[in-house]
DNA sequence: GTTAGCACTCTCTTCGATAGAGTGCTAACC
DNA sequence: GGTTAGCACTCTATCGAAGAGAGTGCTAAC
């Protein structure tokens, strides 16, 4: 069959009311709101050959028409309306970046926070990675005796601690050394791919502290594997309980559970780094079997063109995509040319 | 009117199969299985006293009983038996805080993990608060030609990073130095008391430096006042949706909102800091009105004399409070341990 | 191809009846 | 005087029937 004009009208139509109103359309609605210029009797032929095409589900015979997943798809896809955000909301966003760009979870948290109140979704970010930025520096920081903190700092900003045993009485000139032929050596490099080259030259001039290179790769690829290596963010995630969808208590358990162990979305969210431009997932193009209600909007942010993380917003598969998909894309680029401006500086 | 032993068994009996069973008590329910050796009636009589005395509540005419906040709270005070965990549960304990004593963040992790495993209530934990416990270490890792991290360590393991500007082309050494001198003056200070000698001492000792010294001094009020200073860390939020008093989204969304926007419960939770022993908060005794159907039992950790931070479990006012204030009492106590070690090394 | 008309289906709400749980009161009992 | 059996009473929860309402699909006419 095929879906002529009038056909893509009318699922256009049906998408945007059931996003507005949570509530199955019926083809009177479609026919008066929607001014088609046909009767409702005409609108119901059209729902007919919609829901045979498989892009409309019916709850029970009385009641009006649903977007399937693949109405969604083909809404998302083909039929939806780029909309601009306002001069006012895109004002906002880049105000707060102008402010801050030092401290990465004050950044973070803030993106959070314009994700959430611009959409009322629920909104996540993925930080930084630390294996897939370089090193820029690693410190040792004396503590006691025989105690030192051992601060990495990546390109991107990212920074970690870790406490680590020095050989008891060690000078601290002597730590400022080792910190320095360890960045030396380390500085550009990231942690998932260190050289062997590089860690041979360390055990060569590091020769008299072998521990302490043993303990620094040790916790380097500790920080790697931990999950604050890619953190993931949440933020907003009680807006989920105020749509209708979700007033079941088990369907908002199953959802507010995703959060509880963070890391099950950190699959789902980072499932297109790399690539450019907002991608939607609806509904059971999630891989999460707990997702299937939901639609997921997300974007890559960069450094220059290396991928930095992923922002996106999560909602009921009944989001309004228009919006979700002009936020994510604003929010995208200005985190994109923050991150490119550090690298630079 | 007298509370008689009966009375005091009844009533004890009462919130127990309150706690049990989500539901009303009747009189039957009483008179059966808890042997009293009385008929209903005689229990009816003694409900209606109870009653009368606030101690018990009736939903409706012909439900059974539950418990008013001021049942609970006799029957905390003077009517709970005191129960010991289990020798297994003890050694569980005990052997997670023999592993990993080292990170803060990963020991506060498994504090909530254990919270929340062996009572399925909500977790709560105050971390170190950076303001109270004395400064150990100030490190100035450097990092561009112009800027360098600012590394905060204090007694009791807590880490803070922040970027701060140097002037550009200084040399490692120097920073070395500063950090040398900084931490000389600063160690075993707290950062909500920084004597005005030291601070002065600063100033002349790194004439040369204003301009780090007064970033330093700026860096470590913005620590104090950030709400990394004194973290509260929450785990196991989504057990309250388990709680049948709580299958009420709007109820459920109360309190998860407290854990959105964690702050508002800090003030609840250290209210008792500094207070040795377990304390129970019952319903309305709580400052927040969305607690009032839910109690706090919490517990101050210390090093040495020195209050640390706090461990609490949050539930429903129909929790096992035996139970719960065991655990409560039992981590705290071994975390305290913990806490006083380190210091001592 | 479009539309009016209509019978039909399904859900949701309302209402009344009923069962069940539990109470309070009274009168008898020990 | 405390205790208890008996009983009427109250309130809730559940179930089914009835009716309203929304929306459909089909048919026949335009």
């Amino acid at each position: 069959m095929k879906l002529d004009e009038r056909k893509r009208l009318v699922l256009r139509a049906i998408v945007e009311d059931y996003i507005a109103s949570a509530l199955p359309v019926g083809s009177r609605t479609i026919a008066r709101k929607y001014r088609l210029g046909v009767s409702p009797a005409t609108i119901r032929n059209e729902m007919a050959d919609l829901e045979e095409m498989g892009l409309l589900e019916q709850p029970h015979t009385s009641a009006g028409r649903i977007p399937s997943d693949k109405g969604y798809r083909l809404y998302v896809d083909t039929l939806m309306q780029r909309i601009n955000l306002s001069l006012d909301e895109l004002r906002q966003i880049r105000e707060i970046y102008e402010r801050r760009t030092q401290e990465i979870e004050a950044l973070i948290q803030e993106t959070i926070k314009v994700l959430c109140d611009t959409t009322n979704y629920m909104a996540l970010v993925l930080g930084p990675g630390v294996s897939a930025t370089p090193v820029k520096r690693i410190g040792l920081v004396p503590m006691t005796e025989k105690s030192a903190v051992l601060v990495l700092v990546t390109e991107a900003g990212f920074v970690a601690n870790r406490l680590l045993e020095v050989p008891e009485g060690i000078r601290e000139e002597d730590l400022y050394h080792i910190s320095g032929v360890l960045s030396h050596h380390l500085q550009g490099l990231t942690l998932d791919r260190l050289s062997l080259t590089a860690i041979r030259e360390l055990y060569n001039e590091l020769a008299r502290y072998r521990s302490i290179v043993e303990q620094t790769l040790e916790i380097l690829s500790g920080i790697c594997a931990s999950q604050e290596s890619e953190r993931v963010w949440v933020g907003g995630a009680l807006r989920i309980l105020d749509q209708p969808e979700f007033r079941d208590i088990d369907k908002a358990k199953a959802i507010l559970g995703l959060i509880e162990d963070v890391n099950l979305l950190r699959e789902s969210v980072s499932n297109f780094r790399g690539k450019s431009g907002v991608q939607v997932t609806i509904g059971v193009e999630n891989d999460l079997e707990d997702l299937k209600d939901c639609s997921l909007v997300s974007a890559t942010y960069w450094m220059g063109s290396k991928p930095v993380g992923t922002v996106a917003l999560l909602g009921p598969k009944r989001m309004n995509y228009s919006k979700a998909v002009a936020v994510v894309e604003v929010v995208e680029e200005t985190l994109s040319e923050v991150f490119t401006k550090v690298v630079g500086a």
